[in-house]
DNA sequence: CCTATGATGATCT
DNA sequence: GATCATCATAGGT
């Protein structure tokens, strides 16, 4: 029987592998996220592979700073970071310590707490909105930067954590162009989502903001 | 359904 | 001062 895997936890030599290996391989997989008030349960269906500094799209591109140094740390962290003035978007550190790779959570299905969720997310027109977007997955798991790197590997009292969950089978698996990425970045199609399923948000090409008049 | 735009601030150059 | 891995809303089709 392999149902008893589902509720295991993922391992730290989970994340310890090449970030495009990782990204896909998270689609399915529950990320757990622990309140004072009950659990929130998340079951991905969209990610971002960031490869570091080789990858015009990362962070990381232009080095180590302050703001990006959690990447560089062990994997299975968590790299949180606050954009666009009023959002956060929560990453997972991959690769050996080191080099700066991360998985951007795009989207999910929230399957627990959803009544958790909607006192934050109370735009959503229906579940399948709670978690459709990394900004809108952030606020429904009430994440800031006060996350920002927590470990995520399975530890009593740990804020976040993954579950093996699911995994879709391969052919559901789709990547293409990353969201919202510019530039030589743009040309990598590192964004990996469950085929068909409703939650994944809606593919934007980026666009330049025109300067302030 | 769709596209256009304002909100808002940390970060880096 | 420009950029930014975004969202909610307004208004058109």
């Amino acid at each position: 029987m392999t149902e008893g895997l589902e509720r295991t936890p993922l391992t730290r030599d989970f994340f310890d592998r090449p970030v495009l290996d990782v990204a896909p391989d998270l689609l399915g997989r529950i990320l757990v996220r622990t309140t004072p008030d009950g659990p929130i349960e998340l079951r991905l269906t969209e990610v971002e592979a960031y490869a570091g500094e080789a990858d015009p799209g990362s962070h990381a591109f232009r080095g180590r700073t302050p703001r990006n140094s959690v990447m560089y740390g062990p994997p299975g962290h968590a790299y949180v970071y606050f954009t666009y003035g009023m959002w956060h978007c929560l990453n997972l550190v991959c690769g050996p310590e080191g080099r700066a790779g991360g998985v951007l959570l795009r989207a999910g299905e929230i399957q627990v707490g959803a009544e958790l969720t909607r006192v934050r997310r109370t735009s959503a027109r229906s579940d399948k909105e709670l978690a459709k977007g990394p900004a809108r997955l952030a606020t429904a798991l009430d994440i800031d930067r006060a996350l920002d790197g927590t470990d995520a590997i399975a530890h009593p009292g740990n804020a976040l954590h993954l579950l093996h969950g699911t995994p879709p089978p391969r052919d559901r698996v789709r990547n293409g162009p990353r969201t919202g990425v510019g530039g030589d970045g743009a040309t990598h199609p590192w964004r990996f989502w469950i085929d068909g399923d409703p939650t994944v948000s809606p593919y934007r090409t980026h666009v330049p903001r025109r300067r302030a008049t």
